[in-house]
DNA sequence: TAATATTAGGTAAACGGTTACCTTTTTTTA
DNA sequence: TAAAAAAAGGTAACCGTTTACCTAATATTA
């Protein structure tokens, strides 16, 4: 593979020139000197060593979205959004998904240390309370070492992130069940707190104003569609079973429609569910699926912005926050 | 950040000892010194640069994924098991979404050369028929610059890939729409034929085998949801509507469906549905959505598989085929 | 027209590793 | 116990760029 000391020969010049030449920079050169070198390049099918230049430069233009997974419309969506502009940016992305593991999290971080990446997006994976212990330390790691960090999905100190609030989606969803009616109101949760704890606080707290204790009626089980399914199969089997669930994310709140369906409950009808995340899937679904909505395009933009702030120099962190928004669709009825 | 430099100086040996204990390589050390040599590397928080090390050796370890699509499911699942494979592989991947932009397409590859990746994993986009030409010249590009890679959904001349015959697939749904009765088949198809020509030609020859022109009822638009459901109006207000119709997708499938109950058709009552790829989707959508299932994560695991012989240095260019499944759920009814 | 700027280019040291090829010391073998 | 083999480590070239600092020639200015 041809290199720039191959121009430089070819043309009778140093290497320094052709280095000049090819990258544009601002120093005097010659048009015909850079004419010959530019032909030159082309016939010797001249590509540039990204590596080569990053080890010399120091950068890599390089960065890592590190989620806990990439089958989840929810990251898809955000992913999209951070690689077209990270893109435009000049930056290539390192996808990283965790699967939910906090172990694969950890390894992913050491590497992606080794690789020297500019920056990381990262989305922090919890399953239990004690990998929040993790987490934090692998965005310490990533930091001291000089790499420019962004969450979102995770409240953390002293981090650029992305803050969802979901406390008052979750008020939202809560009032809305209570103006229709419903008494009895379960929240399929996931396994742990992460910000979801907010969503948790959100449903307590409003069902507590109306005066209705709530936590007998709340369950938790793993983020996907299986999760949700076990979860309502639970709550329904109840001897005094809810007649409104919330689901904090939408693949938990497909799997309730389907347990409450296959046990021959009618939605909305017997059961108002409201999911949370919105989807293609929401849409679709019969009934179309009531969400809270988190401005995913949004979230993805403000991640990317965020984090070429800091790969700009600005070091000082910034929080940015969203709210959600109740889209009312078929899903719940009165009672 | 630390160095092999430092850590050589703070123990009292060259680098060259640093570096072989470092990584293990096959050369002879004394225990004590490997220990102090571990030691230091711990004190100084060293970290390995996997710039520098590509640089020596030639290799990056890193693939890239260049795919149309990160929020369709088809590719998504695919990712993953391929993330999966590579990863335990010591790889690390780059995520490349073209958006089914032939532009952006040889962008990416463009920038994977220059990023010297070892190998590449290439689901090439085609929306115009010239866009082949475009492919096959950044696959050539990339071979001719020493890159392994591996295709699929697209057929081309020597190069590793999978390929998912869809030929039956087409030929096993029409025959299942015979048998159920139907004479007017509908077939949705994408804009322009890669290895869904395939699925095209499957549906004609088994149509001709039964004496019936398909021709007329073949109707085009982009691969997504939208496309589907405009492709469905207008298949379903002609005056001599099809009685059940074969979407080449998930997406466009859905979005048919969405389009007959838009405008009052009954599903399966009044129009039988067959889409392509199977997904949570089909399963969740009412009616469930009877599919031509192509097995993801076989050709995931595959397209690892293959990629990884190359990277190893078999040079041979393998095709691995795979057929589809029926699979039968509730959007198909006898007529 | 001499002094000063500008243009055009070159030299060589980094960046952080790997590794082929040595040298020296110690152990094993005949 | 001398020769051969193995162990332990070092030297320095190389990977392909960038870039600070020079030099020489040409153009501009007072």
């Amino acid at each position: 593979m041809a290199t720039i000391y191959d121009i430089a020969e070819k043309v009778g010049v140093s290497v320094a020139t052709v280095s000049r030449v090819i990258n544009g920079v601002n120093h005097p050169i010659k048009g015909e000197t850079r004419q010959r070198i530019l032909e030159a390049a082309q016939e010797l099918n001249y590509r540039p060593n990204t590596i080569a230049k990053s080890l010399a430069q120091g950068r890599t233009h390089t960065v890592a979205l590190l989620i806990p997974s990439i089958t989840n419309n929810f990251y898809t969506q955000i992913s999209e959004i951070i690689e077209s502009k990270l893109d435009e940016e000049g930056y290539n992305i390192y996808l990283c998904n965790t699967k939910r593991s906090i172990e694969k999290e950890s390894r992913y971080v050491e590497n992606l240390i080794a690789r020297r990446v500019d920056g990381v997006i990262f989305s922090p994976t919890r399953v239990r309370p004690e990998d929040n212990e993790a987490n934090l330390d692998n965005i310490t790691e990533l930091s001291r070492n000089n790499i420019a960090v962004v969450t979102f999905g995770s409240r953390f100190p002293n981090v650029s992130q992305i803050y969802i609030n979901t406390y008052y989606g979750a008020c939202e969803a809560v009032r809305y069940l209570l103006k229709l009616g419903h008494r009895q109101i379960g929240l399929i949760d996931g396994l742990t707190a992460g910000t979801r704890r907010r969503r948790r606080k959100g449903y307590l707290d409003t069902l507590k104003e109306a005066g209705i204790e709530g936590e007998e009626l709340i369950i938790s089980g793993d983020l996907e569609m299986e999760g949700g399914y076990r979860c309502a199969l639970q709550l329904l089997q109840r001897n005094n079973p809810p007649t409104a669930v919330i689901a904090v994310n939408n693949l938990m709140a497909i799997g309730a429609i389907k347990a409450a369906k296959e046990i021959g409950i009618k939605i909305p009808e017997d059961l108002s569910v409201i999911g949370f995340d919105d989807s293609l899937l929401s849409q679709v679904i019969e009934p179309s699926l009531t969400v809270v909505k988190q401005p995913l395009a949004e979230i993805g933009k403000a991640a990317a912005r965020l984090l070429i702030r800091q790969l700009r120099g600005e070091t000082e962190a910034e929080t940015v926050e969203f709210n959600t928004r109740l889209v009312i669709r078929e899903s719940c009825r009165a009672r």
